[in-house]
DNA sequence: ACTTTTCCTGAAAGCGCTCTGACAACAAAG
DNA sequence: CTTTGTTGTCAGAGCGCTTTCAGGAAAAGT
């Protein structure tokens, strides 16, 4: 009996070698035969289909994609700020994964995922080592942070995609929603609910491009409906729920009266939720909220979190088409998906 | 000016045979250097590496798998009930994906996810192509609908584990969490706090083996405290909110009394919240409910969910060591993880 | 001095596939 | 009966790496 069992091996995987001896023909015709290669006649190929599918044959596709120099297969890359919730990765971009997952295998291309964080050494070289042929990058995080790893990939020629706000100054190429009209309709939206004293929770600095573009929406609706900008009523918060509630205890200890919310995300709305009944504050009644992103949470806290909705089917289907043409080496541009105001009770207007 | 631009070329990707004239020696001693192979020179291998950062080289992976005859790569499926929910997965599992990749990442490997479902013609050929050494299956679906997939694994000596409840019947291995205890644990919590008539939502059936395991828990719970098992106070319940809804309007709708509710799982018990607030009934005043999982929306709802915690960290570690057991041809076994309850203010005892 | 052992490196093979160029076989045209 | 296409298949090369085996140089033993 040998020593070491070589795992149940049983008849070991077939190859085009044996497919071609079955089917009487040379190696190579197997391989034209399996990929609808037109120059083989349809009766050679309906034979060593037929064999292939009877010796259980699957094209190897480390062989394939070592010839091929290319590895059919997409990275997708969650970084997040991680002083907060640690291996936990913001739900928003978690719902994007299935989309993305979907549209990949629509178009044969496989899925490898990683968890990296910016903060330890973050080294993108899947393609480097030709595990992927792009990476698409997904997470909120201080810009300045990843802008140069940004830089190092648009320098190494790696294709990527990036889902965010497109700044100018954005090595890249991104994908994302219309941040700056989802902050404008979500105020606007509180000012039509009869709010005068509207607060923003989530950064105002460029540092956060999205909440960036949805704090300037927010501003420009104050000012379009004659509305002071009042300071006090920002705070500072990234997408995550310590954070928010910190913010939302900032705003609160302000001692400014206010009687809206909006926030830049829905974790930050939802921990806002948390410490204003911890407040005594009713809400919708004596402060309205309203979120951004439209998790799968929003629906199921109390009251029904009003947000704006960012379509991540369609984000995923875009991400992974801009990536492709960009590998094909197409020409590719930054775009700009609508989102749309999903109303719910937590703004005290009418509740779908 | 060419017709075809060929994507920003760029300097070819430097090979081994680079690294090794640069370095004046030869291919292989370049491979084996930077593989940390201890018949190289200390000398030698440094000049090596030196050069290989320097040209900025690393490994291709196609033609290193392909020589070793593996992928270094796991894939990692998800699997769930589709009639309900569309594109979303069970928070629970995705809160374990992180978990996953971090334990594949710490030992070289690469993660592959797919969302395929069942429903359409599930054919699982990572393995088969080899894209993955070895599959992890995640989901919650019914057992008749997946287990004879899972025998055809098992009889083309697949390398999987399985994540769930751990039948003798149930075809490969499993790693999951103590449902049992559980459900006997978050039973017998209910009934300290005074619950006399306690419902249970959630599948009593073993074609649900994780919820069939969680329901037997709270049967003996309840019969260890010589409660009686009222059938009117079970109803079936796949894991997703519009059947956990339509599930407590039917114990609702049965007059039967209760003030307390076990929820197989997270989303059912907070489905089960949002229909018991639109009846006026108060949580946890009039009824008490516990759930399980302990997902990341737990504790954001109103009041925050008393749950079981499965520990998704130490879930995703055991299942990819049982995995990389089963794939080197070790023995490996079917491992039950502790659970934890987690006491929150859903079920009126002291909250955490 | 020569043989033996030890240490380090190189030549060559080959993983399974795809692609280029050549070549039979046969039909149509000169 | 040769020439020119056309069609369907094959031989061969090679993608970049790892591994086995053999061999040269230095260290040690006789």
């Amino acid at each position: 009996m040998a020593g070491k069992r070589d795992s149940e091996s049983g008849p070991p995987r077939p190859t085009s070698f044996d497919i071609a001896r079955r089917a009487g023909v040379s190696q190579p015709t197997v391989s034209r035969a399996l990929r609808g290669d037109p120059t083989i006649s349809p009766i050679t190929r309906r034979r060593v289909e037929f064999i292939a599918r009877e010796l259980g044959y699957k094209v190897d596709k480390n062989a394939s994609n070592l010839r091929g120099q290319h590895s059919q297969t997409i990275a997708i890359l969650f970084f997040e700020d991680q002083r907060f919730n640690a291996s936990l990765i913001n739900p928003f971009f978690l719902s994007m994964l299935g989309s993305i997952a979907g549209a990949c295998a629509k178009r044969g291309y496989d899925l490898i995922i990683s968890c990296q964080h910016l903060s330890n050494n973050w080294r993108v070289d899947y393609e480097d080592s030709r595990r992927a042929d792009g990476i698409i990058l997904l997470g909120y995080d201080d810009f300045l942070t990843y802008s140069a790893e940004l830089e190092r990939l648009v320098d190494e020629g790696t294709h990527f995609v990036h889902y965010g706000a497109a700044l100018e100054r954005h090595p890249g190429l991104s994908v994302g929603c219309d941040d700056y009209a989802g902050g404008y309709q979500a105020t606007k939206h509180l000012i039509s609910l009869g709010r005068r004293s509207i607060a923003f929770l989530g950064s105002a600095s460029d540092h956060y491009p999205e909440f960036f573009a949805r704090y300037r929406g927010y501003c420009d609706a104050l000012r379009d409906a004659s509305l002071p900008l009042q300071p006090e009523l920002q705070a500072d918060s990234v997408s995550a729920l310590p954070d928010g509630e910190k913010a939302t205890r900032a705003i609160l200890a302000s001692g400014k009266n206010f009687d809206a919310i909006f926030a830049a995300s829905d974790l930050i709305a939802i921990a806002a939720l948390g410490v204003l009944r911890d407040h005594g504050l009713n809400v919708p009644k004596d402060v309205s909220v309203v979120g951004f992103d439209d998790i799968p949470h929003a629906s199921m806290v109390t009251p029904p979190l009003t947000t704006i909705r960012q379509d991540t089917q369609l984000a995923g289907e875009v991400l992974v088409e801009t990536l492709l043409k960009l590998m094909r080496g197409e020409a590719a541009e930054a775009t700009v998906l609508p989102c749309q105001l999903v109303i719910r009770g937590s703004c005290g207007g009418a509740s779908a």
